[in-house]
DNA sequence: CTTCATACGTACCGATCGGTAACATCGTCA
DNA sequence: TGACGATGTTACCGATCGGTACGTATGAAG
């Protein structure tokens, strides 16, 4: 209408057309298993399309993670915004929203994980993406150990960590019925073995 | 020479060869990424050797899964045999091995979450066989943690395996430098966390 | 109406994929 | 010696892979 056009009104472009569908597919069957023939039919768009906006299948795959970088940490904010000053709390919550993803239908655990474990060649584009988000990830999740004044942050942190990426992949293995269900709790008791002041064990 | 030949003497089979190296290939550069003609060539056999001993490449890798699931039980074994009787001493032994594994060059993770997370079809055969391994590894965990007197072992098993998985999909991804170096640590607070008696935390 | 750049489609490429047919060769044991 | 089972050799198949050369529509500016 105005002057500057509505930008719902713009008809999407062929590339961004393909991001989405790139996306979804990549997700759900993994990178390897999808051709970009597929991909130009159910974005309705044709080939050329796709390699004027990249340059190969491996940059397409690249431009995925990166988009599914960009939505992970706006879920990862928006999830823990509520819980500002309360770390505990914040991680919590974390855990608790992974956790339910796990129970939806087509639940395929994270797509940068399955990326890197697709393409295990050190150099791969989409690989070192991934890899970036969850060196970030890493020093976040430590962060927040640190925050609610775990007595080893970097090991707090770590251990959140191995329960996170332990629930992407056994959420795929088990289908919503598996150990998947007691991150929430796992992570609980972890937080409270790591924070707790120091209280020996009954001896052994 | 002797009527019983010597087993080592006896040429290798065809098929036993085609076994070892795809086990090494697909282990190390995801099976997707293997082609038959490689896995042939490598062996030193030929493609019809291939396909007499197996009735497809998807039967290849569900013959590879099974491989690695005898291997992974044995080593299973042998590693928790040593503290017969003390569950705790047995998984802590495990997780030592998995944490010292991890830093072993080209150390790629587990192969049979790997094959799942590159075959999401349900009905693949190297993923069922997948699936199998890891049903039977959490009953094995949850009968450790029960064992050892965890009040909730349904929770700790699940929670070593959340924290075995992690550790699996962080040393692909962080290459012998990430969270992987904290399983063992992560696993003691968990087992102190999950075999205390009830103490309740300090209120906040 | 023309111009011109941007965006898109038709048709095709060579390479590689998993898989097979037909036949030759070898060692073993009777 | 002769028969057999396992393996190797060679050549090939259709399908699909990622990728591209080249022509066509469209829309704003002059």
């Amino acid at each position: 209408m105005s002057a500057s056009q509505k930008i719902a009104d713009r008809p999407k472009k062929a590339a961004d057309r393909i991001r989405e569908t790139a996306r979804d597919l990549f997700y759900r069957r993994g990178i390897r298993d999808v051709g970009v023939e597929e991909i130009v039919t159910t974005a309705g768009v044709t080939k050329p399309s796709l390699y004027r906006a990249f340059a190969s299948k491996d940059d397409l795959a690249a431009a995925y993670i990166r988009d599914y970088d960009a939505e992970f940490w706006a879920r990862f904010e928006r999830t823990i915004a509520p819980y500002e000053g309360d770390p505990e709390a914040q991680v919590l919550a974390w855990l608790e929203s992974i956790e339910a993803r796990t129970k939806t239908a087509q639940y395929r655990g994270c797509g940068m994980t399955n990326a890197a474990v697709e393409y295990p060649e050190r150099g791969h584009p989409a690989r070192l993406a991934a890899v970036e988000n969850k060196k970030e990830y890493r020093r976040r999740l430590r962060a927040l150990a640190a925050a609610m004044g775990a007595r080893d942050p970097a090991m707090l942190g770590d251990a959140l960590l191995l329960l996170i990426e332990g629930t992407y992949a056994s959420a795929q293995l088990f289908e919503g019925d598996g150990p998947a269900l007691h991150l929430v709790a796992a992570g609980k008791a972890l937080i409270a073995a790591a924070t707790a002041p120091i209280s020996p064990r009954p001896g052994r």
